[in-house]
DNA sequence: AATATAAGGTTAAACGTTTCGCGATAGGAG
DNA sequence: CTCCTATCGCGAAACGTTTAACCTTATATT
C-alpha cells in the first residue's frame, strides 16, 4: 500500500492552525507551547516531512554543496571528500559527489549539473588550466573552493599540500644520504602539482650546489603505467640514478611493480621514495619511504572555508592554504658509501 | 557583476510567445519551426536554464538517483559507483553519492537525506540485517536496489558476486595443491557476504571429504587490523594452516603486512589467496593469488535494472543477480609435496 | 482608563515550472 | 461551400513552501 506524502497544509488542518504558523514552527520561530504540541503531533501522525524542492524554490537555497573530483577510484580524493561530507553534514549541509573521470568535457557537464541542482557552493579539483567555467560560477555568485590545484587566472580559495617543499624535503633526504644522481617521476607537465614538485626538486639541488641532469627529470601521466615504464627507462640508462622520487600514488605502484618484475634490488640497486598511500608503504617489502599528504586536514580546512563563504564571510578572500606534508623514511632508502 | 538567472517567463517575453509554448518546446513538444528559432535565440541570449527545483516540484521527479555505500575509501564500492554514475548519466539521470561511514545510525540519516532530496530511485549497500528503513522506501514507492549484500526480510532487486562459489573455487585450488589445513579469514559473522564465503569454504571441504577444524575459521572486521591480527593468530597455532584464504581487500592488506613484519616466507611457510584488488596483487612479491569481483559488471547490471524500474517495468521483480568472480592463481600459492 | 508594546497568528502573494482544456487557424475531403 | 481534423498556441491552475504585512489578544505602563 503506497502512502501519499503529507504536506504542510495537511499538518495545518490536523493541528487546527494556519499554514504560516506551521511554517514558522518548522523554521524555528516562536509558537505557543500548546500549539507546538499540536503541530508536533500532527507531524508525527501524518509522517510529514518538508518538501525540499518547494522550500528551495522559495528560499533559493538548497543547503547542498557540490563536490567534483577527477576520479572516484583515487583514494586521495575520496578520503578528503569523506571528511568534508562529514563536517558539512554537522552544519546542516549535504553533499553531492560527482566525478569527471579525468575528462575536461565531463568536468564541464558535471559542473553544469551541480549548478542546475542549485547547489549553494562548490568544492572541486580542477582538471586543466582553463578557467572560464569556474569564472562563470563566480558570476553566478556561487562560492567555489579549489582543492589540490591552484589556477593562475582566477581568484579562488584554495586548499592544497605544500608540494614544493614536500619534494624538496624528500629529495633532500636522498642527497644527505649520499645520492648524487636522483631521478624524479613527475606527473603531466602542465599540471600545477607537477610543476611545484619539480620546482622543489630543482631548488634543493641548487641549495646543495648539485648539477641537474635533465635526463633525470621525467614526466608521466600520474597513472600506474607511466610509473612502471619510466622506472624501467631510468634503470636502462647507461648511468642510472641511485635514487628515485615518485610523485604520486599510482606511479609509485607502477614503479614498485617494475622493480619486482625486473628483480631490481631495493634499496641496494635503487633507493625509492613514493607518495601518498601509507598502507601501501607498509605492505611493500622492504618498507617504503613516502611523502604523506594531510588528507584529513585538507578536508577540514576546505569545509571550514566554504562554510564561512556560505555565511557571507569574505573577510579573508581569497584564502590560499598550503598544508605541510609528512615524510617517512623507511627501508627503501639506503645511505651510499662514499 | 552578478547575473540574475532568466526564467521561462523572460524567455517567453523575449520570444513573444506564451510560457506554455516555451515549456512545450523545452519538453520536446511540437512548435512551429519559426517559433522554435525564436525560442532558441531567446534561451541563448538570456542564458536561460530550467530551474530544476520548480520543475521537480511540478513533476514529482528529480531525474536523480541516490547511491549509498558504507565507505568512500573502499575502492570496491567507489569503482562500482563510478560505473553506475556514468551509465545513468547517459540516460538523463544524475547521481547523488553518499557514504555512511560504516554506521547504521548514519545509514538511516543519509537515507532520509536522499528521500528528502526526492531521488527517484536508490542503489545501496545495506549495513546490518535490519530492514525497516528499506521497507519504508518501498512504501513510498521508491525503487531500491541492493548491491553486494542480500537481505532476508525484504523483497528487493540485488546485484552481487557469487561469493559462495568464489570461496569454493579459491579454497579448492589450495586443496588440489595438497593443502589439508586451510585457514579462512572471514568478515563480521553476521554479514551476508561472510556467511556465503564461509559456506563455500565448508562445502568444498565436504565435497573433498575433508574434516573441518573449527579453529581454522576465524571472523574479522573486514579491516586491515583484523587481517594482520588473525594472520598472526594462525601462524602462532601449534599446528598452523599451510594455506590461508582472506576474504576481502583490507584484510588481505593486513595479512600481507603481518607476513612481511614477521618474516614469514610466502609461499614456503604459507600459501595465501587474497581478495579484490588486482593492482595489489601485482605489487606484492611474490605475486599474489586473488579472487577478483566483476566491479564493472556489477555496476552495469545494477544501473540497467534500476533504469527499468524507473520506467515502471517490474516484469522481473525481484531480480537476484549473482555474478561470477575470477580466480587468479599466482606465486603466493605453492603445491605441497606429499 | 487609555495607550503602548509584545507575542503570536493569519492572509495572500510569490517562487518557476508543467499541463489541462480550450481556441484559433489552415488544409483536405466531400 | 461546409465540415472535419490536425496542428499549434494560450490562459490559468496547480505543485508545496516561505514571508511580508497585517490582525488579534494580552499584558505592562502611564
Amino acid at each position: 500500500m503506497i502512502e501519499i506524502p503529507a504536506t504542510i497544509k495537511d499538518v495545518a488542518k490536523y493541528a487546527g492552525l494556519s499554514i504560516a504558523t506551521v511554517s514558522k514552527y518548522l523554521n524555528g520561530g516562536n509558537v505557543l507551547e500548546e500549539n507546538r504540541k499540536k503541530i508536533e503531533e500532527a507531524i508525527r501522525v501524518l509522517n510529514f516531512r518538508v518538501n525540499e524542492l518547494a522550500r528551495g524554490l522559495k528560499t533559493n537555497r538548497t543547503m547542498t554543496v557540490g563536490v567534483l573530483i577527477p576520479s572516484l577510484e583515487n583514494i586521495f580524493f575520496t578520503s578528503i571528500i569523506s571528511k568534508i561530507e562529514n563536517i558539512l553534514l554537522q552544519h546542516g549541509y549535504s553533499t553531492i559527489v560527482c566525478n569527471y573521470r579525468e575528462s575536461s568535457k565531463l568536468e564541464k557537464i558535471k559542473l553544469e549539473f551541480l549548478v542546475n541542482k542549485m547547489v549553494d557552493g562548490i568544492i572541486m579539483v580542477p582538471h586543466g588550466e582553463e578557467v572560464s567555467h569556474i569564472q562563470e560560477l563566480r558570476n553566478k555568485n556561487i562560492p567555489v573552493l579549489l582543492i589540490d590545484r591552484m589556477l593562475k587566472d582566477v581568484e579562488c580559495d584554495v586548499v592544497m599540500s605544500d608540494n614544493l617543499n614536500a619534494a624538496y624535503n624528500a629529495v633532500e633526504q636522498l642527497i644527505v644520504r649520499g645520492h648524487r644522481r636522483i631521478g624524479i617521476i613527475g606527473g603531466p607537465e602542465k599540471v600545477y602539482t607537477t610543476q611545484e614538485r619539480i620546482k622543489g626538486y630543482i631548488r634543493v639541488h641548487e641549495d646543495y650546489a648539485l648539477d641537474i641532469d635533465e635526463d633525470l627529470i621525467k614526466y608521466g601521466g600520474y597513472d600506474i603505467e607511466s610509473g612502471y615504464r619510466i622506472l624501467e627507462e631510468f634503470m636502462e640508462m647507461a648511468n642510472p640514478p641511485t635514487g628515485i622520487f615518485v610523485t604520486n600514488y599510482e606511479m609509485t605502484l607502477g614503479a614498485i611493480m617494475a622493480i619486482n618484475k625486473n628483480n631490481i634490488k631495493m634499496p641496494d640497486q635503487i633507493s625509492l621514495i613514493g607518495f601518498d598511500n601509507i598502507q601501501l608503504a607498509k605492505v611493500v617489502k622492504p618498507s617504503l619511504s613516502i611523502v604523506v599528504q594531510p588528507m584529513d586536514e585538507i578536508g577540514e580546512t576546505a569545509a571550514a572555508i566554504l562554510l564561512s563563504r556560505l555565511n557571507g564571510d569574505y573577510g579573508t578572500f581569497p584564502s590560499i592554504n598550503r598544508l605541510k606534508t609528512e615524510l617517512l623514511i623507511r627501508d627503501s632508502v639506503k645511505a651510499l658509501a662514499r
